[in-house]
DNA sequence: CTCCGTGATCAAAACGTTTTAGGCCTGAAT
DNA sequence: ATTCAGGCCTAAAACGTTTTGATCACGGAG
């Protein structure tokens, strides 16, 4: 309830309340003493600047929107984790908005975003369709899309090579000896899935494979450890066990583990795993997993201060498109 | 750029603003035929209210302010799952701070919740000191503690009993025929990793051991796989090996099963097993993890809708300290 | 025919800040 | 002496809503 206000600091330090948002604001503008007298009021009255008030005033918050498609899954909590860390070093607050995968809630995440008149927006888009995104920008918030490749010119994105990643696994899996290898992976719609396969099949080319033969895909609806389990399962039941599999993230990789290891197959004597991610558990799973990493939490991070370049220094910005490379990490799965 | 006002809006329609207002917020208190013409309008100009100024006025928003202690632990990550599903339904954005167990970036958050003028906070303390929390609560923001009990009566709270969860674990440790028990654990300086301890000692009571006897207790600084990992080396290289081991939360339980598969020794046949949390990654790993499972995105629902009544009834709001049981899931590293 | 109640709308004030244009000094340059 | 510049500060307007009290038109009751 006590809420003090700006006049009444200015009041205790004999001052005008422009000179305390001087104070506030640009404290270089003001002389040494009167600051020093402007300090001690507001520490003393205990007063906490009005957000909503400032915002509305000088027609930016300080505030950004971030919406995910799954909090819930390791990878966007570490890109949001990054996210948190960069704005909150500056001084800005987090909004967050989980899509779960559903446009429409994407949506409405959006019109929360654009109510609370945030600095920017980060986002995974849930879909190929990126309209509603450049709505906002037309609005002239800015945007940054994360793990996403932007599409126009006039914005930034930041992202990881899923081609090569999917590359990287495939030919680590050749190299392994494999010769019939199985990518199971969530929807290809995912732009995600569908370009870690594009690098699957470069892989298998480049090896003199041919991918018809030497790649089968498996399909799942949902990415997590029960879908790699049912993977499993469905592989063993149908008697054509490959060489190596490949999973479209470390969760469908570890419910894959578990589905081998307990019908008796030997992973990596029997067959070779690799899953994609390299979430915390990839590394404490029983047969440690190998995996593909990406830097998530620096995702997260250089996405956040792109933005906020964007915001502060609109003149001087050049947009960018990052692409970060993955790396492949070898543990037990494929040994 | 193109901000549309509410001035702009009542042009349109041919009414004052102050009607746009009362379409926006009591449309009942309006014709229908001017109501139907505000919201052509609305839609026209594709106006969206502007949540600061509103929130001046009105002297309340839209947000809740949400501090946890590590967004990267899947408990937490539930947690704000529950929270933003329940206040993005009732309209509310949620503003995320990370407080990594730092005293410090905990303080930094509720000063940035302060300055956004939250309409309240929930917060998972990263301490037993709840000062700053009452200095918040005296400011008038109401404040909903989540995993904690309140400590005063005029204040809510949503956790779960870690006493009747360490009880659990133990009692069904004994049930399956251990004498001799290790628990692992993080500091005890944290108030669930105590109470567990407690439980775990009353089980033992209850069942006529001694607890100076029968339970050892091996505090790890820090509550992950890693740690995890160390204390089953430790405990394999001292040469004692209990009969069952109770494990704080499921990342040390994790890897502690990994450091116990690479010596060699066979769970659950060797040495039972159980963790706390029941995360997703406990079913998935090679030897299933036995748990103890607490309705994590409950306690963030919940909790939020506490918050929100509290705040849009503050006259019929009871102060609630909800507590919720913890339940026992055996599979298999405890068979 | 007047009075009054009711429902719908409006005009204007208020919320707490930032910003702009200017005012008042002091001291230096003319 | 006068002017000028620069440093510091102030008064007041503005941002886009919500809310309050007032106004107005319309019927129905007396």
């Amino acid at each position: 309830m006590s809420s003090v206000s700006i006049k009444e600091v200015a009041a205790r330090a004999g001052v005008s309340p422009g000179t305390v948002s001087n104070v506030l604001n640009r404290p270089e503008k003001v002389a040494e003493s009167t600051r020093i007298r402007v300090e001690e009021a507001v520490r003393d009255l205990g007063f906490v600047r009005h957000g909503s008030a400032s915002s509305l005033r000088a027609g930016h918050s300080r505030t950004v929107g971030l919406s995910v498609i799954d909090i819930g899954n390791p990878f966007f909590t570490d890109v949001a984790a990054g996210v948190e860390e960069a704005a909150s070093e500056r001084g800005y607050a987090v909004i967050l908005g989980n899509s779960s995968g559903d446009r429409l809630k994407e949506e409405r995440n959006l019109l929360v975003f654009a109510e609370q008149r945030v600095r920017g927006v980060l986002i995974t888009p849930a879909g190929a369709d990126l309209a509603k995104v450049d709505q906002l920008k037309d609005r002239g918030i800015n945007v940054v899309l994360v793990d996403h490749p932007a599409t126009r010119a006039d914005q930034c994105s930041v992202a990881v090579n899923d081609v090569t990643g999917g590359s990287l696994a495939v030919s680590h899996l050749l190299a392994a000896g494999a010769d019939r290898i199985t990518y199971v992976t969530g929807p290809l719609t995912i732009r995600q899935c569908a370009d870690r396969l594009i690098g699957a099949e470069r892989a298998l080319t480049a090896a003199g494979h041919d991918p018809r033969e030497a790649l089968e895909e498996l399909p799942m609806s949902a990415m997590n450890a029960r879908s790699g389990q049912q993977a499993a399962e469905k592989l063993i039941a149908e008697g054509r066990l490959p060489d190596a599999v490949f999973c479209a993230n470390d969760l469908l990789a570890l419910g894959m583990l578990r589905g081998l290891l307990q019908a008796g197959v030997r992973v990596p004597q029997d067959l070779s795993l690799i899953g994609y991610d390299d979430i915390d558990f990839a590394s404490a799973s029983a047969v440690s997993l190998s995996s593909i990493r990406q830097p998530t939490h620096r995702l997260g991070r250089v996405a956040t201060e792109l933005l906020l370049d964007e915001c502060d220094n609109p003149d001087s910005h050049a947009h960018q498109q990052i692409m970060f490379q993955p790396e492949l990490i070898v543990r037990e799965s494929t040994r």
